[in-house]
DNA sequence: CATGGACAACTGCTATAGCAGTTGGCAATC
DNA sequence: GATTGCCAACTGCTATAGCAGTTGTCCATG
């Protein structure tokens, strides 16, 4: 018998298809399973993924193992890999991790952004606020996804930036629920991101920190990620 | 020609040898990097270290990938993978990466820490006591380092655990010289260990956390992989 | 001497095959 | 009927071979 994980439809990759084998796996998969159309304990095969998929058991494995590291499955070894489980609790979990670790991308990128990088953070401020104004939830969430990967850019750091996209992922439970939860909720936003530009400006790591910690923080509440009464 | 990696010899690993081959080759190429053994820029090649390591070139491929999401290597996709540098400024972003994160997992230990493990927590703070006062820098390191893996145990996050250890590495350039620096160093340490236990015994995510950030900040100054002067 | 251009020797990436543990069910035994 | 041992069908893991890009060198050409 093949793999429970057969059954699935996978969606088509949009946009560039270039990509290795192994990490358009690790996208399908990983889509797959915010999406919840892998079960938590689902088993996964990595001969079955491969027939399913049409490639070879290489690339599966390979996306696996970043999976694993993603925390989205559990291998043991010489037995099988399952798909982790998603309780209230270890989102709320990988939001505090979330928090920090964009705080820490903030600081870095208080000190470091130059001006083109700076120009194209406000380029995307412009957007948000059109769309925030004309209540365009898509286009905000797009433009909020661009601010934020300028910022993990302007970092500089690999490991940063791989495991701030690792976190994103998780992001997709409570995405749009949070930009449409409260008709305050866009314009406080955007406020907060447009402080968090005067700190890069200002060339103030710790305010910089602190405001987007707080702004993470602040938004996974909104989405019902973070219970109200904790930090 | 064989790769410039061909004429390392690489020390035996330790301890069980029941562990993969990839993971084998992982942790020899990390340690291999973090003592300078393997210079920055020097150019990898898959089947160049698998004819080194005695291996495939598989799990060889595994150990690079893994490398790369540490940040301690570069691959250019069909051309090569490179070692990459460690200057100050990088090691200085570790640590302070370190710090966020080991906050995160000291809130979380505070949370959910269960009396078993403050016990576990509690003995490794009697042998740093004894370690402290006999001056006794390799016996503390290797208190100082269990304690750290059982905070990160209790707070029970598998991207956090595997975050935190791929981190921990990059500590290896200054452990040692942050212990023995200062004389005041060891029981200044001992005293910020024993503050945080009390605040898993209080419960208290908050106080947890930005004690165990302070502790690590300021143990990355004493190592001077922080500036004195910044955050 | 400077300049393309083709070829050979790399590189990472993927496919196939087979190894070695793990697991679950079925049959023989108590 | 409950228990134990065994065997077949899995599992992840590794080895080998070959694909398809990239790169550098050497020779022919201007």
């Amino acid at each position: 018998m093949a793999s429970a994980a057969t059954d699935l439809v996978f969606r088509p990759l949009e946009g560039q298809d270039a990509l290795s084998l192994a990490e358009g796996a690790y996208r399908r998969l990983r889509d797959a399973i915010v999406r919840g159309e892998l079960a938590a304990g689902t088993k996964i095969s990595e001969r079955g993924l491969a027939l399913t998929l049409g490639i070879s058991a290489q690339p599966v494995r390979e996306a696996l193992r970043r999976l694993e590291a993603d925390g989205m499955v559990l291998t043991q070894p010489r037995s099988g890999t399952i798909v982790a489980e998603f309780g209230p609790d270890r989102l709320a979990e990988m939001g505090r991790i979330r928090a920090a670790l964009e705080g820490t991308a903030a600081a870095l990128a208080a000190e470091r952004a130059d001006d083109a990088a700076l120009a194209l953070m406000e380029a995307q401020l412009a957007v948000m606020r059109d769309a925030t104004a004309a209540a365009d939830t898509a286009r905000l969430a797009a433009a909020n996804e661009r601010f934020h990967a300028l910022v993990h850019a302007a970092a500089g750091n690999a490991f940063l930036l791989r495991s701030l996209t690792s976190l994103r992922a998780y992001d997709h439970f409570n995405r749009v629920r949070a930009l449409e939860s409260t008709p305050k909720e866009l314009p406080k936003a955007l406020a907060e991101h447009e402080g968090l530009v005067k700190a890069f400006r200002k060339r103030d790591p710790e305010l910089a920190e602190e405001r987007m910690r707080a702004h993470v923080i602040r938004s996974l509440r909104a989405g019902g990620v973070l219970k109200k009464g904790k930090k």
